[in-house]
Parts: structure tokens; sequence; C-alpha cells
DNA sequence: TTGTCGAGTTAGAGCGCTCCAACTGTAGAC
DNA sequence: GTCTACAGTTGGAGCGCTCTAACTCGACAA
């Protein structure tokens, strides 16, 4: 911990309180509260004194010592993980609105990717004295986790924590996965491959579930699957191998959107079209496959309604009128200009 | 929509206080409070006998009492404006960094675009009694602007605002387009164009910095602004217009990444090729800018520096060890594939 | 008249912590 | 032996608010 000396800042020399409005409108501070938190218990009168005495001071309630002594807060903590994925901020979107709705408060925290900074930012929440909290794609260990929703109500956001005691919403990815590889197939597809995100969140299941639907549609013996790691590079060398190999799928898919663009860039510098020679769906619907210029064919995550889920299940679980589960929500197909017929067929 | 029910979990009715390990480790409140504060004076003794204690109970200070107590929060807010811009996100992480470096805590909020939810942040800023403010991309007023710096310290990135009494951190926008023009004209391009970004923040020095390169390099006449609005569509709708226009320019100059991806997507859809026949700049160098398939040369801002730099000054003007200024930082060109050698030369 | 009621108001006891002044006890100086 | 110094510790007074229980007072019924 740093030590650091404090100068007080001249700019004011103390904010005023609820005593000083007390005094000002010749009523009690008990009252003066009462107002400040619009009790209907008050004569329109003494409402009146009192408004105009606090914005006569330009009193603002002091938040620290009004959630000490309400002993809640009305504040949910988020954590997420990576501010710099834009996954993220539409989640952050959806509960924001949920929140809103029940008049509770959000303070966000970066983890900047670092289970370290995770931990600590958990660790913040808790002294905080938050009411709830959400964390979004949450790469702490499962104990840690544990220990957090023992003091706190917590939902996980894209990771499930099946013993820690915590609400989470995710996504079917599996099936997001199935549905990419049924699409192409419709398309004339039959040689589908997949890079897939390596040991990232969400890469198990979509691995999985285009494993069972090629299964499923009796093409096991065509299932592919390239390692990498969500990132465009990942997505060029994926694609690069393919192209080395004996025989070029006809179409893939990826881990990712990212992903996803690093591939289309290979094929197409190798003199090939895309969707014409390879057709390619993508992951996650992010801005970058909206983009006319690419134009990607992916799977949609309702990132904002998983957000608003979680924040509404969250708060019907503080207020005790509800309870903390697992929540899992349908992705859906987003068809752009990277997939088409099979040249192939 | 599936849904499953968890067993709640029991959590704790309340948490463990000062008192509580006070009377755990046989010493006096005060004591405890000295060693949670990592302070020097205590004996090893003392010391080791409250963190057992502290531990045994899972104690953890009340971070609302402790800065009630110690009227301080060691605590700047954070206003990002969008979310979903990764603008904000690499900012973030500078000023993170900064603040840790001096045991400073963050707290974020997101406006979503709107400025009533700017204006509300900030007051939940200010009702926290947090120590300073950092506005990024602040579309409030002055006046309100001004209020807020009236009551804590406060510092504005990507935006000046003169007379508010608040410290700022920019980039020198005029400069970067400067750099934008003087590379196309290195390339032989003469007749550059530029598409703003209308009334967003930072269009104005980026189009006045554009024309007067122009002028300055004797290519006043053949300067031409399409207005735009920051976005794909914008881009590409300027393109469009400059297809239809009598004259063909080489360059085209763009407020920022996305209308230049915009553009670039027009231009090769008309049968032409960037940079063959259409080199294009953009502004920010987002990651969009980077990706392979887009290779971008654009104008760098220096973003988590700026962020760094807004964080340390804020500080240290908290600390009074130092003064609230207007820090203005250099761009600097990130030149990739979409610019060439000019074919008209 | 007395009692009851409800609307409006209030005093006062915390909430969990920090900070200050004052205290204890031991070691060294004289 | 007394005095000083200092390291270590402590009680208590807040910080600015909420909450509970109790109070006041006029209206109205008995």
């Amino acid at each position: 911990m740093h030590y650091l000396v404090h100068v007080p800042s001249t700019r004011r020399n103390s904010a005023p309180t609820l005593e000083d409005v007390a005094q000002i409108a010749g009523v009690s501070r008990a009252l003066v509260s009462l107002v400040m938190r619009d009790s209907p218990r008050v004569s329109d009168e003494s409402r009146q004194r009192v408004t105009e005495a606090a914005s006569k001071l330009g009193y603002r309630p002091n938040l620290m010592a009004r959630n000490l002594a309400a002993r809640r807060t009305m504040t949910i903590g988020v954590l997420l993980n990576d501010l710099h994925n834009p996954w993220f901020a539409e989640l952050t979107d959806g509960i924001h609105i949920a929140a809103e709705r029940y008049g509770y408060q959000l303070i966000l925290a970066s983890a900047r990717r670092s289970p370290r900074l995770e931990s600590r930012a958990l660790d913040t929440f808790l002294a905080s004295r938050v009411d709830g909290v959400i964390v979004a794609g949450c790469r702490l260990s499962a104990v840690r986790l544990e220990s957090v929703a023992a003091e706190v109500a917590l939902v996980s956001v894209g990771r499930t924590f099946p013993k820690a005691g915590c609400g989470s919403v995710t996504t079917d990815e599996a099936d997001g996965a199935r549905m990419a590889v049924e699409h192409l197939y419709g398309l004339g597809h039959r040689r589908i491959a997949h890079i897939d995100g390596g040991k990232g969140a969400g890469s198990a299941p979509r691995r999985s579930g285009y494993i069972r639907a090629m299964r499923q549609l009796g093409l096991g013996d065509n299932a592919q699957v390239i390692s990498g790691d969500f990132t465009e590079e990942a997505g060029a060398q994926g694609a690069e191998k393919l192209l080395r190999g004996p025989v070029l799928p006809t179409a893939i898919f990826t881990a990712n959107d990212l992903s996803a663009v690093g591939a289309i860039d290979v094929v197409e510098r190798a003199g090939l079209t895309v969707p014409g020679d390879v057709a390619i769906v993508g992951f996650d619907n992010t801005s970058l496959a909206a983009l006319k210029h690419i134009g990607l064919t992916t799977i949609d995550q309702p990132r904002r309604e998983m957000g608003a889920a979680a924040a509404t299940m969250l708060i019907e679980a503080i207020n005790d009128r509800g309870e903390l589960g697992d929540v899992l929500m349908s992705p859906s197909l987003v068809i752009r200009r990277t997939t088409g017929p099979s040249a192939a067929v």
C-alpha cells in the first residue's frame, strides 16, 4: 500500500452537509434526509424550504455516509475482463439499462485481461460493499469466485461456474456452431474446416458443437480442426495451413470474427475468392463483421439481452425476490457476404 | 432460453468489523486500524496478532467507512463517453497504470454517448467524493464542466475547455492532419481530398490542419472538403461523392479510420485500386487500421501516454504538487498499405 | 371534555472507520 | 534516583448520513 501525504484541496474547505441544510431551512436533520430521499411523508412547505436551502448551498448528499448508514449501496460492481473487446461494451449497455430500471448504480472495473487485476478489482468491490457483482469473461479460478460469491450476490456472464454458488448467463455456443455448420451445409458445402480458439473462453463448446454437427450431418470424416487462439494472426495461420493441405475445404468456420478476418485475408491473397472458392463464417458478430468492407457471415450473441438478464437476475436475487440460476441464451445466424453456394457441388 | 435454478448459497449476514478483529486480537480498534494501513509504528508482535485475527475472520476494511472518516477516497472517477470506441480502452489503460503508481483507484462510468448520462455520472462521482475526475471525449457544456471543476480536480482528455478551470490532454490534431497531407504530398499526390468528421470532437482541427497544410504546399486550390461524421457510412458516401465528381482525387484523407474503411470499400467496388488509383489515410490508428486485411495508413494518437499524462497531472494537482494545465501531445504517422506513390505524377 | 388517530417532525443512537491527543512503559542520559 | 525520549498503544471524538421510536398537534369521534 502506498503512503501518500495528502494535502487537502484548497478548492473547497468542506462540502455542505445535511446539518447545514437543516440549519438554513430551520428544520431537523432527519427531515432534510427524508426530503433528499423523496419521502412522501413530508409536507409540501417543508419540502420546498429544504429544497431551496439545499440548492442554495449546493448541497449534495455524501454517498459514503449514506451507504454506510443505510447498510446498502444500491450499487453493483461490474468487472469487465477486457475493455478492448467491444463484446463487453454492448454487454455493459444491457446491464446498464436493466440496473437503471431498478434504481441501481454501476461501478465498472477493467481487469485488462489479468487475473491478478481481476482479483484485486473484486476485492475493491467487496470493500466498497457493493450489493452485487457481475463478472464478464472472468478468468478467475472457481475457488476464488466461490469465495466472492460467499460474500455477495454474483453473476458470471460468458462462463459458468457450476459449484461456485453464483448465477450465470451464457449463450449456447455449441448451438451457434451447429447453426454455422448447418448454414454452410445448406449451401452445399461438405468440406467444412474449423479454426478454433485454443484455450480461450467459449472455444471448447464451439469446437465440440462443430464436431457434433458435422457428425450429425454425416460429415464426421470431413471434420478438421485447426488450432488457433481467437486472434487475427491465428486465423491467418490456420488458413495458410489449410491452403497447404492436400484438399482445400470449401468453407471455414472460425472461432471468432477476428480469426475470420485473418483467414479471409490469407485466402484472398492466395488468389482465391470469398465466398466463391472458400466460404467463411465467424462468431460473435462484432462491429468488425458488420463493416461493408468485410461483410462477414457470423453467429450473433444477444449481448445486450445477456447483460440485461444478468443484471435483472442479480437484482432480483439481492432483493430476495428471485434466485441465482444459469441462463442459457440462444445465438443466431447473421448472413452476410462471406458465405454463398459451394462451387464444389 | 433455458433456465436452471441453483440452490441459493448461504451468505454472511454481516461482515466483521475492526471492532471484531480488535477483540479477537486483544488490542484496541485504533491499533487494528494502524495495522490495516501498514503503519510502521506497530510492533511486529501486534502486527502479527492483528493480521491473524483479521484473516481468521475474513475481515475486509469497509471502504465507505474508511473514506468517510479519512475525508479522502484515493479514488478518481473516469468518465468514458463511449465504451464502444476502442480509443477509450487504451486511454483507460494509460490512466490505470499511472493511477496505480500513485496508489489511486479508478471507478469507471460509461455515458453511452448521452450528455444526460454524462451529467448523471459526474453527479455520482461528486456524491462519492472522488478525489479527482477525468472525462474522456466529454460532450458536456463548458458551463456544466466548470461547475464540476469548482468542486473537484478535473482533467479532460481529447477536448479542451479553456475557461472551465480544468486541465486537458489532447493531441495536436491539426498537426496530425498536416502529417497525413505531407506524407501524401511526398508520394507525389497533389489532388488530396478530405472527408471530415462534421461536428464531432476533433473534427474541426483535423479539417483546418488539412486546409492549412494544403495551402502551405501551394495546393490550396486543390483542397476539397466533403462533410462526413466519423462513421463508415459517411466515409462511403464521401467517397461516392468524390467518384461522381469531375476530377477524381488521387488521395483521400478521412477524419478517422472508420470513415477510411468506408471509403476504401466504395473505391474498390468502383473497380479502382487502393493505393494504386486512390491512396487513403485515416486517423486514430484503431485496431481496425492494423488489420492485415485493411492495412490502413493512419495517424496515431499516443492514447496510453495521454491517459497516463492525464492521471499524473490530476493526481499531482490533487496533492498540491502540481497544477492543472493543457498538455498537447504529438501524433505520429503510421504507414501501411493504403498509401503509395501517385500514379498521376 | 377526553381520547384517538394520523400526518408531520424530531432526537438520538448508531454505521465502521480515522485521527488526535494522551497515555504507558522501557531505555538511556545525567 | 530522576528526567527525558521515544516507541507503541489507546480512548474518544468525530466523518455525514439513516433509522427507529417517540413526539407534537390539530381534527374528529365519543
